[in-house]
DNA sequence: GTGGGCGTTCAAAGCGCTTTGGCTTGCTTC
DNA sequence: GAAGCAAGCCAAAGCGCTTTGAACGCCCAC
């Protein structure tokens, strides 16, 4: 059932029929009626495809996928499109990986705005001055980045957490329990969302005339095997930190499996706080000895950028607008008062 | 620059460029040169939206994604798409994923083929009869199944691995190391592979005369957290099994907290064996007790099915061959003799 | 010299929508 | 009673491709 059969059957033009059916003011309220009526009785859909070519809309929202037998997609990335597509459902709006060699994004984004192939886009993993949102920016499709990428003299639609804060407050904590000798073991460096948890820490312990020795800083791909040398190496060194602030809970297994190997406890020899995206599958209260994290959810991360996109796309938000969620610190059983030097 | 243009510069018909951009063998070799050149030379690209209302084809691969907020997508989901992202990236071929309520795909799979929105779609975590597969079959959308579903009188393509052969070697070896009490932790048993496994141990232990207790095997979601229930559990009764099979790396994370917490150790007083899916972000050899592993890339997997699905595409693959690769056994420090009873 | 066949090209008809511009009709306004 | 206007509807022209059916020129064979 198309167009045409329809408007036959109704008596009315194709015109008449399409304007009816999408809310145009200039149709009878009688006949909108009788249309949307026979419409939903012969279970009418417009063609999609014929639409798009039409309007030059798609309905579907895209991403980059950075592929390549070297390149890892982040675990994050499941939970944060399980919020995304959860949210998109109800509004019938499909999202279109487009898988790209993680050197060369530039020629994927091109082909998506040059063929329309879809009506927005979302950005992931930002570093500073990224150049997807340069890029974006200046081919005008419409975007909105998950995290932030600095350096930008203009504005761009993001969401993103505070990251700074976060890290800021639970070094803060480590301080105030006595802590000195303050490591950190963050993301790889490129990204945004590492440098400001590193910006926190520092901040947090200049704050207190204190600082962090580059040493005492490691910036790797958050795998368990990363988290665990890591933390061999910082707690082998001379100067051992008595606290270890580590972003993500996969590092966080590898720590642990450090610190059991050494023969030394948490948090009697070493407190640990770690930033928790929430996954179902491995959770914070869990660990051998609870651990005490910085705490928000990608799945409503997901969610959200859903519902900016589409409120874009509907015009209901324009702009640049940047929005910041403030980060949970949640106290568990890893943490404790600085191990008293000596004996 | 489209058709129009193009073959106007060319001072040639649309119908003759377009076959000779196609590889039509009706048109002048010469000419086809000349044309293909031009294209290049102004970097002409057919809109994809005229061509997939003309044609029917959409050159992108569709997956149903179920969302809902109780619904955790798998994280090998991602892995998966690893693979896949990176062998369809070389064709071009885009994937949509359209969010569907869980509890009603088919609604979902149905407007994907009355728009003619997807050329194939792959189907992931089948069930035994699963209502995906016969309705794919009928609705005559070609597809793949990333597993099996058992119980069907038809055949249909399929992608899997040896799951009842790995559980059984698996199982066979700590057999053969002594064990008689043997466990299993399985994933939850509505779904295929998980049935399969079982499948596999109880063929061989019942080999060896032995029986596999209904209260030594526990189905549930591959999540940290169950891991542990089951091992503590499993334990803590009477007549604790010497030897646990676990279905995932991540519910052996789980089964590793419980022992340490019992006071017990890997491999001396239990022996444990896991299924590995192989993540970059957490390896069986990085277990605190390197762990004993049945291996299967998932991400493998998901090139294998990109690549058949593309040759189903141009017809190079037809017909409804099933592919069941094998399983390695990798034998780490987490195996043992049984230990000897009493002392 | 005519007819058939082959190689090559073309005009035009879709594919199923949206949207422009125009045409009625009936009503108000002075 | 002419002019003006709004409401409601329509025919037709796109959107940019593929594909059908036909035409054209040329060569070979009888």
């Amino acid at each position: 059932m198309n167009l045409k059969q329809l408007s036959q059957m109704l008596q009315l033009s194709q015109t008449t029929v399409s304007r009816a059916l999408n809310g145009y003011p200039e149709v009878n309220e009688e006949t909108r009626r009788r249309v949307v009526d026979a419409a939903k009785r012969h279970g009418y859909r417009p063609n999609p495809s014929a639409r798009r070519l039409a309007t030059g809309k798609t309905g579907m929202i895209g991403y980059v996928l950075p592929t390549g037998s070297a390149v890892d997609i982040d675990p994050h990335f499941v939970e944060f499109l399980s919020g995304l597509g959860d949210y998109a459902r109800a509004h019938e709006l499909d999202l279109v990986l487009s898988p790209a060699d993680a050197e060369d994004q530039e020629t994927t984004y091109r082909r998506l705005v040059a063929n329309k192939q879809v009506d927005a886009v979302y950005v992931s993993s930002p570093r500073p001055q990224d150049s997807r949102v340069a890029l974006l920016d200046t081919l005008g499709l419409p975007f909105i980045v998950h995290g932030r990428s600095d350096g930008f003299d203009f504005d761009y639609p993001y969401l993103d957490i505070d990251n700074e804060g976060a890290f800021h407050d639970a070094t803060r904590l480590l301080i105030q329990l006595g802590h000195h000798r303050i490591a950190l073991i963050n993301g790889e460096d490129r990204e945004t969302f590492a440098i400001h948890r590193e910006r926190g820490v520092r901040r947090a312990l200049s704050g207190s005339g204190l600082v962090l020795p580059d040493h005492q800083v490691w910036s790797t791909a958050m795998t368990e095997e990363n988290g665990y040398r890591a933390a061999r190496r910082l707690l082998e060194g001379g100067a051992a930190p008595t606290a270890i602030l580590c972003s993500s809970l996969i590092m966080s297994l590898g720590v642990a499996r450090a610190v059991r190997e050494l023969g030394l406890t948490i948090p009697g020899d070493l407190s640990l706080i770690a930033h928790d995206d929430v996954f179902p599958w491995l959770k914070p209260e869990n660990f051998s000895v609870p651990l005490s994290t910085t705490r928000s959810s990608i799945r409503a991360a997901g969610a959200r950028v859903a519902e900016r996109l589409i409120a874009r796309l509907s015009g209901l938000e324009d702009g640049a607008r940047g929005e910041v969620w403030p980060v949970d610190l949640v106290v568990r059983g890893s943490i404790a008062g600085a191990p008293t030097t000596g004996l």
